[in-house]
RNA sequence: GGGCGGUUAGCUCAGUCGGUUAGAGCGCCUGCCUUACAAGCAGGAGGUCCUCGGUUCGAGCCCGAGACCGCCCA
C-alpha cells in the first residue's frame, strides 16, 4: 500500500496539482437546474435550498492582495461548508471593466508608445482596450484558481459582456421612460486629468494645509464711483474669484446689513457684483462675508439657484484658467492663484493671510485635487430607489428584515447614507463603458433613448441624430449583476431556470469601503428591477424576494503587523502570493480565518502563519502515523473498512475510555464548529478545529491509542482492529472538518486514506460532519479531563523534582475527596496513565504519608517517589505561593458565602459550585501548611 | 460639525445571558533529537480587563462622565 508521504510537509509539492484538478474536473460547476425550482419549494425547505454566493468582481487590472484573498477565503470557507452540508452551492466569479482604471491602463502604454487615444479615435481605442483585455484582463482569476477558490469558472462573467450590456441598456431605459434618468447642469466632481466627472464616493479627502485669504472688495456708488469702504471677504480658492457674481452675508449680521443691496467692484475683473442676503452665511467663519462663484462651488451654486445669479466659468476641462478669466487666462490653476494674489496684494486689495487647514477632494483613482464644476451630466433621481433600499433592511411587515447586516452595526451606517442620499452622477466623459443609449437631435435638439438603435429621432423625425458620447459610471452595470447575471431582463417562461433557483442570492461578503459604491447600489437597483419580475407562479414578487441578497457580511481591513494601512507608498503591502509560496496556501487561509473576528481589523503576522504551517505539518505527520500503521496492520491481515468512513463515527458503551472520550470530542466540536460558521464566526471556527486537532486528537489521542496498536502475532486482532478503526474514521471526520479551511492539505491526505480508490471525486463533495446530540458523551468527557489533569499534575511533579523524563518512577495516590472517584478513575485507566505520567508502579493509599513530595493533582493527591534530593527552599517558594493563593481564594469564597443577599438571590447552581470550590480550596489549603510545616527548617 | 467603533498577557486578539479563581495563538524561560511530527514533546512564568463614579448579592461585560486611538459622512 503506497502511503508514503514524505516526512515533512510540502505544500509547494501538492497544491498546484489540486488546484489545477478542481478546475479542470469542473468539481464546482453549478449548471442550470433542469427542473425549475419554485420559490415555495425553496423557502419550505431551508435546509435544502441553494447556497448562492456572487464574488465582488475584482477590477480587470487588478492583482490580487490581501484584501482580496480575506475576502475569498470567506466566502470560499462559506461556500465549501454549505456544499459539504448537502445544498445547491454556487458561487460566480467574474471581474468588472472599471472604467477609468482600465482606461489609464491603456492611455498609459499609447502614451509610451507616442501616441494616444485621441491620435487613435474612439473606435480604435476601444477595440485596442479589448486587446489588452484579453491579454491581461484574466490575471486575477488565474491567481484566484491557483488558490483554490471553489467557484463555478463555467459561469464566469464580464461586466462588458453583450448579456450584461444588454441588462445595463434596459436598465437605463426604463429608469428614462419611469422619469427617473433626467440630464442638467450642476456642480460635478469633475477630474482635470482623468477629464471626466467623478461620483461623490470617488472623491477622497486629504487634510491639506493651505490658507485662507481675505480679500478687499471695494463699494461703489450707483455711478460705478469707488466709495472708499471695502467688504472684505475670506477665501481658500482665490482663484475662483474670476467667477464671482455675488458676496453673500448673513440676513442677521449687522457688521455688514447697511451694504445690501450695493454693489461691489469685483477687483481685477472690474465687474460690478450684488451684495446678497442668504442664511447659509456662517457669520463666524472667516469674515462673515462669502464670495460667490456658482460655477465652482455647490454650496455657491446653491446660492445662486435662490438668488438668480448666472454662472461663469472660468476654467476649462484641464484645469486652466479659459478666456472668462480675462489676464489670466491659460494658466493652471495654481499659478492663477499665485498670480493673483500676487496682483492683489498690488493693488493693496489683499488682507490677512491666515494658515488653514483644509479638506481637499482628489480623485480617487488618480490622486489628483477635484475640481468643482458646472457641466451637463446624466444623473438617477435616486430617492424611489433608496426608499425600497430602506425598506429592504428595516423591518417588514412580518417583523423580518430582508437584508441581515453582520456585524450588524454596519446597518447604521447603511441607513445613514441611504437617507441622506444624494441623486446619482452616473455619465462619465469615458471612451471604455457602456456607452449611454441616448440620442441628441441636431434639428429640434431633443433627446431619444431606446433599447434599439435609432436611425430617426423620435420627436421630429430626423435622421440627423448623434448618440451621446459619455459612458455610464462603472457601478451602474455592477450594480446589476445579482440580477443580470441570472438572465434579466430575459426572464421568460422557458429561460427563467436560474433565476427562480439562484434569485435573491444567499449572502454577499464585502469589505465596507465598497458598502455604499456597491452594496448600496446592488440592493437599489436590484430591489427596483427584480421588483417587477413575478414569481415561478405569477404572483407579484415581494420585497423581501427582491433583495439581491439575504445576508451581508462585511469583513474588515488587512493591516501590517504593525496595524499600519498597507501601502505601496510605506512599502508594507504584503503579496499574498509570496506569502503562499512560503508557507502554503492553506496556512495563510487559516491565518486569515482565525483572525477574522467580525468588526476587527486584521493585522497580518506571518509569524501566525508560520504556526498554522506547523499546525499542517502536525496534520500531516498524524496522517503519516496512522498510514504506518495501517500497513503494518495490514501485514498480518487487519483490514480498515473503507465503508465504515464518512460519517461521523460513535462509540459503544463498552469501548475504552479514550475512545468514548475521542468521539465525544468530536462530535462536541462539529456542534461547534456548525455553529460558528453559521454565525460567521470563523475565528471561533478555526480555532475550536486548531484544539481539537493538536489538543486533543494528537496530544492525548494518539499517545494514549499506541498502547493499543499492536501487530505482534500474540496480540488480540479484534482489539488492534476496533482501535484503529476508532483512529482512521476520527481522523477522516475531522479532516472533513478541516476541509473547508485547508482544502489542499485535506484533499492531499483523504485522497491517500482512500489508497486511491475514494468514494467521489473530491473531499469537497464529501458530506461535513454533523454531530449526534447524544454523542456528546459527557461522562466520558468529565473522566477524561480528570485523568488529563491528574497526569499534568504528575508530569509538573516529576519536573519540579527534577526526574530525568526517562525515567518511570512510582507514585502514591491518595484520593483527597471521595466524591470526586479519582482513584477509580486513574485505576480503570492504569496502563495510558502509567505511560503518559511516566510512572513505574501505582500505589493507592488510604492516609497522608510522610513523604515530603506530597502534591495535588486533578483529582487526587498524588506522592512521586523518587530518590531525589528535594530543593528544599524552591519547595517551601512553591508552598507558600500556593498558600497564599489558597488564602485569597478561599477568603473571598467565603465573604460571599457570608452575604446573605448572595444566598438568597444568586441561582442555587451558583452558591453551590461556590460552596464547593470553597470546601475544596480549605482543603488544599491545610494540605499545602501540612506540607510547608513538615519541611526541614533550612 | 454629525455618526460609529475600539482600549483585556510582551505582541495580535477571543471572552455568549452579568455568575465560582479571565482565555487562545505567537513570543519568552527551563528541560528533552521519545520510531508520526525539533515546523516536535513536556513543564513554567506572564493581567491595575484605560480612568473615575454608579447600578447590582455579584461588573471585563450594564449605566454616566472623562482620557486616548481609529473609521465613516459633511
Amino acid at each position: 500500500m503506497p502511503h508514503d508521504l514524505p516526512k515533512a510537509y510540502d505544500p509547494a509539492a501538492i497544491e498546484d496539482r489540486w488546484a489545477e484538478y478542481w478546475v479542470r474536473e469542473k468539481l464546482f460547476a453549478q449548471p442550470t437546474p433542469t427542473s425549475p425550482v419554485s420559490g415555495e419549494e425553496k423557502s419550505r425547505q431551508d435546509g435544502q435550498s441553494p447556497f448562492t454566493i456572487l464574488l465582488p468582481p475584482p477590477n480587470v487590472t487588478g492583482r490580487l492582495h490581501m484584501g482580496h484573498m480575506l475576502n475569498q477565503t470567506e466566502m470560499d470557507i462559506l461556500t465549501r461548508w454549505r456544499r459539504m452540508t448537502g445544498r445547491r452551492a454556487l458561487w460566480l466569479p467574474g471581474t468588472d471593466h472599471a472604467g477609468i482604471a482600465t482606461q489609464m491602463m491603456v492611455e498609459r502604454q499609447l502614451t509610451a508608445e507616442g501616441t494616444s487615444r485621441q491620435k487613435l479615435g474612439r473606435e480604435a481605442f476601444v477595440e485596442r482596450v479589448w486587446e489588452w483585455k484579453r491579454h491581461y484582463g484574466g490575471a486575477i482569476l488565474d491567481q484566484m484558481k491557483r488558490l483554490g477558490a471553489s467557484v463555478d469558472w463555467q459561469r464566469e462573467y464580464f461586466t462588458m459582456d453583450e448579456r450584461l450590456s444588454v441588462a445595463v441598456r434596459e436598465a437605463f431605459v426604463r429608469l428614462y421612460e419611469q422619469g427617473l434618468i433626467y440630464r442638467g447642469a450642476y456642480i460635478v466632481n469633475w477630474c482635470p486629468r482623468c477629464q471626466t466627472a467623478i461620483s461623490d464616493l470617488e472623491v477622497v479627502y486629504d487634510e491639506h494645509k493651505g490658507h485662507l485669504w481675505e480679500i478687499r472688495y471695494p463699494v461703489v456708488d450707483a455711478n460705478g464711483k469707488d466709495t472708499g469702504e471695502f467688504l472684505t471677504v475670506a477665501t481658500t480658492r482665490p482663484e475662483t474669484m474670476l467667477g464671482d457674481v455675488a458676496v453673500a452675508i448673513h440676513p442677521e449680521d449687522e457688521r455688514y446689513l447697511h451694504l445690501h443691496r450695493k454693489k461691489l467692484r469685483l477687483p481685477l475683473m472690474n465687474r460690478e457684483i450684488p451684495v446678497i442676503l442668504d442664511e447659509w452665511v456662517s457669520r463666524d467663519f472667516g469674515t462673515g462675508a462669502v464670495k460667490v462663484t456658482p460655477a465652482h462651488d455647490p454650496n455657491d451654486f446653491a446660492i445662486g439657484e435662490r438668488h438668480h445669479l448666472p454662472s461663469i466659468n472660468v476654467m476649462d476641462d484641464t484645469a486652466h484658467i479659459n478666456a472668462e478669466g480675462g489676464p489670466y487666462a491659460g494658466l493652471d490653476r495654481y499659478v492663477a492663484r499665485k498670480r493673483i494674489v500676487a496682483d492683489l496684494e498690488e493693488q493693496g486689495l489683499l488682507g490677512a493671510v491666515k494658515d488653514y487647514t483644509n479638506n481637499v477632494g482628489h480623485c480617487d483613482r488618480c490622486k489628483t485635487v477635484v475640481e468643482p464644476r458646472l457641466s451637463t451630466q446624466w444623473f438617477v433621481k435616486i430617492q424611489p430607489l433608496a426608499e425600497k433600499a430602506i425598506a429592504a433592511v428595516k423591518p417588514g411587515p412580518d417583523g423580518k428584515k430582508a437584508i441581515r447586516f453582520a456585524p450588524e452595526q454596519y446597518e447604521k451606517t447603511y441607513l445613514n447614507w441611504m437617507e441622506n442620499i444624494h441623486d446619482w452622477c452616473i455619465s462619465r466623459q469615458l471612451w471604455w463603458g457602456h456607452r449611454i443609449p441616448a440620442w441628441h437631435c441636431g434639428v429640434c435638439h431633443k433627446i431619444t433613448v431606446a433599447r434599439e438603435d435609432p436611425t430617426r429621432c423620435a420627436h421630429c423625425g430626423s435622421a440627423q441624430i448623434t448618440q451621446e458620447t459619455d459612458v455610464l459610471d462603472t457601478w451602474f452595470s455592477s450594480g446589476l449583476l445579482p440580477v443580470s447575471v441570472f438572465g434579466w431582463p430575459n426572464i421568460t417562461a422557458e429561460n427563467r431556470a436560474d433565476f427562480d433557483a439562484f434569485y435573491p442570492t444567499s449572502l454577499l461578503v464585502t469589505g465596507f469601503d465598497i458598502l455604499f459604491f456597491w452594496v448600496a447600489r446592488m440592493i437599489m437597483l436590484g430591489c427596483w428591477f427584480a421588483g417587477d419580475v413575478p414569481m415561478p407562479d405569477g404572483s407579484p414578487r415581494s420585497l423581501a424576494d427582491s433583495v439581491p441578497f439575504k445576508d451581508v457580511y462585511i469583513h474588515a481591513l488587512v493591516r501590517d503587523a504593525n496595524r499600519e494601512k498597507m501601502s505601496k507608498t510605506k512599502g508594507n503591502v504584503v503579496d499574498p502570493i509570496e506569502i503562499v509560496k512560503q508557507f502554503g496556501t492553506d496556512a495563510v487561509r487559516f491565518t486569515l480565518a482565525s483572525m477574522a473576528s467580525p468588526g476587527t481589523d486584521i493585522a497580518f503576522n506571518v509569524a501566525r502563519t508560520e504556526g498554522y504551517r506547523a499546525f499542517a505539518n502536525k496534520i500531516w505527520n498524524a496522517a503519516r502515523f496512522l498510514f504506518m500503521n495501517v500497513d503494518r496492520a495490514a501485514e498480518i491481515g487487519i483490514v480498515v473498512d473503507h465503508t465504515s468512513l464518512g460519517g461521523l463515527p460513535t462509540a459503544s458503551p463498552d469501548a475504552p475510555l479514550e475512545e468514548r472520550w475521542i468521539v465525544a470530542e468530536l462530535h462536541s466540536t462539529a456542534a461547534k464548529v456548525n455553529q460558528s460558521l453559521e454565525n460567521y464566526r470563523y475565528d471561533d471556527a478555526a480555532n475550536i478545529i486548531y484544539q481539537f486537532f493538536w489538543g486533543s486528537f494528537c496530544d492525548w489521542y494518539l499517545e494514549i491509542v499506541k498502547l493499543r496498536l499492536d501487530f505482534t502475532e500474540t496480540a488480540d486482532k479484534a482489539t488492534t482492529k476496533a482501535a484503529l478503526t476508532t483512529l482512521v474514521s476520527v481522523f477522516e471526520a475531522a479532516l472533513r472538518l478541516l476541509s473547508p479551511f485547508m482544502p489542499f492539505l485535506t484533499e492531499e491526505i483523504w485522497h491517500a486514506l482512500y489508497d486511491g480508490n475514494p468514494p467521489t471525486k473530491s473531499i469537497a463533495l464529501t458530506r461535513y460532519p454533523q454531530a449526534h446530540a447524544d454523542a456528546v458523551n459527557e461522562n466520558a468527557l468529565v473522566k477524561m479531563h480528570k485523568l488529563q489533569s491528574f497526569i499534568s499534575g504528575v508530569r509538573t511533579r516529576r519536573k519540579e523534582l527534577n526526574v530525568p523524563e526517562k525515567i518511570a518512577v512510582p507514585v502514591k495516590v491518595l484520593e483527597w475527596n471521595s466524591s470526586t472517584g479519582g482513584s477509580e478513575i486513574v485505576s480503570e485507566n492504569l496502563g495510558f496513565v502509567k505511560k503518559l505520567a511516566q510512572i513505574s508502579d501505582i500505589e493507592f493509599v488510604s492516609d497522608k504519608c510522610d513523604d515530603l513530595a506530597w502534591y495535588v493533582a486533578g483529582p487526587a493527591d498524588v506522592v512521586v517517589v523518587y530518590e531525589a534530593i528535594i530543593d528544599v527552599p524552591a519547595e517551601r517558594e512553591r508552598l507558600t505561593r500556593d498558600i497564599a493563593k489558597y488564602e485569597k481564594g478561599l477568603a473571598a469564597a467565603e465573604r460571599q458565602l457570608g452575604n446573605e443577599s448572595f444566598l438568597a438571590k444568586a441561582p442555587a447552581q451558583v452558591v453551590e459550585g461556590l460552596k464547593k470550590q470553597e470546601s475544596e480550596t480549605r482543603m488544599l489549603l491545610e494540605k499545602a501548611r501540612a506540607a510547608l510545616g513538615a519541611l526541614p527548617q533550612n
